[in-house]
DNA sequence: TCTCCTTGGGAAGTGTCACTATCCAAGCAC
DNA sequence: GTGCTTGGATAGTGACACTTCCCAAGGAGA
């Protein structure tokens, strides 16, 4: 397959999958002569991919060169290489420490570990994005005068908890290693929109039966 | 309190504040002077609102001005204006009709509103920008090769319905209906990261539980 | 063979966005 | 009255995701 019909398959710019090459997005394909390369349908693939990850999980292009690396590290185990991949997805700053409201939703998210006796996910305290992400979430909160603590963040927490039991019991069920690493980076940052339109179309929902459509 | 004040106590910089009030994000202080304007609280309390907005939120500045001037808008009713404000959030492209895979999804997003028994989410399928969103993020799955339906959506469907529940209790413990729309907004813009973290955050400690660190 | 179109590749340019730096004249403080 | 600060306006910045332009080399039809 040529450029060109990759692109026409894909729907995605030659000027575009050029700069994607240029990138370390896509593999290059096997160059036939001086004027001509040859693509496959691995690439059709990894092409549809970067783009999920860019424009639905708005993913920026140096991330989803890291993922992708992570990904295609054949020399880690599983565990090991998709932890690596979704710990290089978030791109939170780090928290402020001298902050007091950073300080304050530290207390409570630590709070909520301990209720939710989530021990895994306090062994990690120190080191995982998501913990880093969900302080600074919770400070912004808290900063406009919220006091959200662990008692209204737990229930969220458990439904949360729930949805990724329901991820990875269907990360179970792919057959190959890399196709779940894969699946799991793909659910991971694909399944969030999904989740969150779903949330504001719950909303809605329980909206117009609360209050009616006016 | 004057400009350099404010921006003291809010930590963002003049040349920001003015800029935000330039774009119409911030109302013009009293102007005591030429050279002098007075800001309140209340320009304090909406300058943290924009900036959550902005940062945590990631919503553009345009964007944040057109939810503030619903929040604003007393001459609607609460449901009127909160739903005004929340349709003003969503930054996702038309589905493209032509395209397989939308209608793919359309179809799958549609038989789970049926089965969910969402009457009203359906009765706002050509106009909520939510019902849009989801369409595209599935049909996203779909270009992949997942075959994501409306049976594996239903439960997660479920969770987030709960989520929902959660939200709008909460929002009717605060007094004011001002205070009430602003609430149900900021909810819903800044109530997404903190389920997002938690979400990883469950993932890993759950993934934790099942297959230890390595 | 001679055109003429297409190909892959690289450099430079574009549009958008959220600021940010600079300038200015008018106060105010000592 | 001198020097610093203030609010306001204008222009510039840097990051980002492309996109346009140009080129030399193939290949295809007359």
């Amino acid at each position: 397959m040529r450029l060109a019909e990759l692109s026409a398959r894909s729907g995605v710019s030659t000027a575009t999958i050029k700069y994607y090459l240029r990138e370390g997005l896509l593999p290059p394909g096997r160059q036939v002569n001086t004027t001509t390369a040859d693509y496959d349908e691995e690439h059709l693939r990894r092409l549809r991919l970067v783009r999920a990850m860019i424009h639905v999980g708005r993913l920026p292009v140096a991330t989803v060169r890291e993922v992708l690396g992570h990904i295609d590290d054949d020399s880690l185990g599983r565990t090991i290489r998709l932890g690596a991949a979704l710990w290089a997805l978030p791109q939170a700053a780090e928290p402020d420490e001298e902050d007091e409201y950073v300080r304050a939703a530290r207390t409570e998210v630590d709070r909520l570990l301990a209720a939710l006796g989530w021990t895994n996910a306090q062994a990690l305290t120190t080191i995982s994005p998501s913990y880093r992400s969900l302080v600074l979430a919770v400070a912004a909160f808290r900063r406009l005068g919220y006091g959200w603590g662990a008692e209204l963040l737990a229930p969220y927490a458990q439904l949360m908890h729930r949805a990724a039991v329901l991820d990875l019991d269907f990360m179970e069920t792919h057959p190959s290693e890399t196709e779940q690493v894969e699946t799991a980076v793909l659910e991971t940052i694909l399944n969030e929109p999904v989740l969150q339109a779903l949330h504001r179309l719950a909303q809605e929902e329980e909206s117009a039966r609360r209050y009616g459509f006016e």
